[in-house]
DNA sequence: AGTGCAGATGCAAGTCATTTGCAGGAAACC
DNA sequence: GGTTTCCTGCAAATGACTTGCATCTGCACT
């Protein structure tokens, strides 16, 4: 692919680094247990499971996870833990359209997210270029940024001529 | 202000035309007329409603200002209603964070929102060289965009050196 | 104006994702 | 090891819609 203007304008998958999600976890653990957050078996088993997601999985289905590792644990606690660890800064919510929300680790630069409408799959990207215009929109009109939301509800692009 | 590059890069309520909502009731009666919608008392009602905001009211508050036409109607009809109007194309649905879905009628050109997270207000706004951008970045990777979603949650800038 | 009926309405009950009250349980600090 | 809190599981509650059903009503056709 052609070479991007900035690191910032590739898919977030290319920019992982090669931490271990084991490492991931244990800095995510960290950050709650300094915040005094008590790390619980229900929680460390959450943190495992996000920090080893490289999707966007629902409370629901983090909460099917993390019953590998604590077979009686509670969807409220899930939701719970998901709600503080979200308060923490550790990770992020996500309210796609028409789905329950989605969580990610907070680990990644900052991208936004293109959702494919025929398949449910979600890709990051990131631009730069869009954020400094939005900062810009944001300033002319005497505001500043607290954060903010940019989704691509998408369909593949069949090339010109391609059948099927 | 100083002039921007086009007419799209300006609040959207700068753009608004002169119309008058009882005109923009009948466009959109007309549509569903021609749609082969029924048009019930109750849906006139929240046509009307519709055209007449210059907010962006939830289904509750268009529930309110609908009983002043007719009395009696029920929540539940308003909301079938906004789901079959969305459907027609003849209103927006949006589902800000932390809030119930808002509406709008889809009469104003195509527009993204800013939301004063201090006070909850909702202002518009448009960038075409964003929505270049988001474009771009689908194709380069291969989709193309059905629709999208940008918000962006602001606080008031206070001029440096401004106290309060 | 009268008639028929598919589509619309009101009400109550249901759904779905998420939150919360409460009593027992278990991290953390002594 | 004993407390002190915070955390957990469970069940019930919540909020925002949605839906089943019996009744009603636009509106096309007389």
């Amino acid at each position: 692919m052609h070479a991007p203007p900035n690191p910032c304008e590739m898919p977030a998958m290319d920019r992982t680094d090669g931490t271990k999600t084991g490492k991931r976890a244990k800095r995510l653990t960290g950050a709650l247990r300094d915040a005094g957050v008590r790390i619980t078996r229900q929680r460390a088993a959450l943190l495992d499971v996000l920090a080893a997601a490289d999707d966007h999985p629902d409370a629901v289905e983090l909460h099917r996870r993390a019953e590998a590792q604590v077979p009686g644990i509670s969807l409220s606690t899930v939701y719970r833990t998901l709600t503080s660890l979200e308060g923490q800064g550790v990770i992020l919510r996500h309210q796609f359209e028409g789905t329950p929300a989605r969580f990610e680790h907070a680990e990644a630069e900052h991208h936004d997210h293109m959702i494919d409408v025929e398949t449910g799959e979600v890709m990051e990207f990131c631009s730069d270029r869009i954020e400094r215009l939005q900062a810009q929109i944001a300033a002319e009109l005497g505001y500043e940024i607290v954060h903010h939301r940019m989704e691509l509800y998408v369909r593949p692009r069949r090339a010109e001529g391609e059948s099927g």
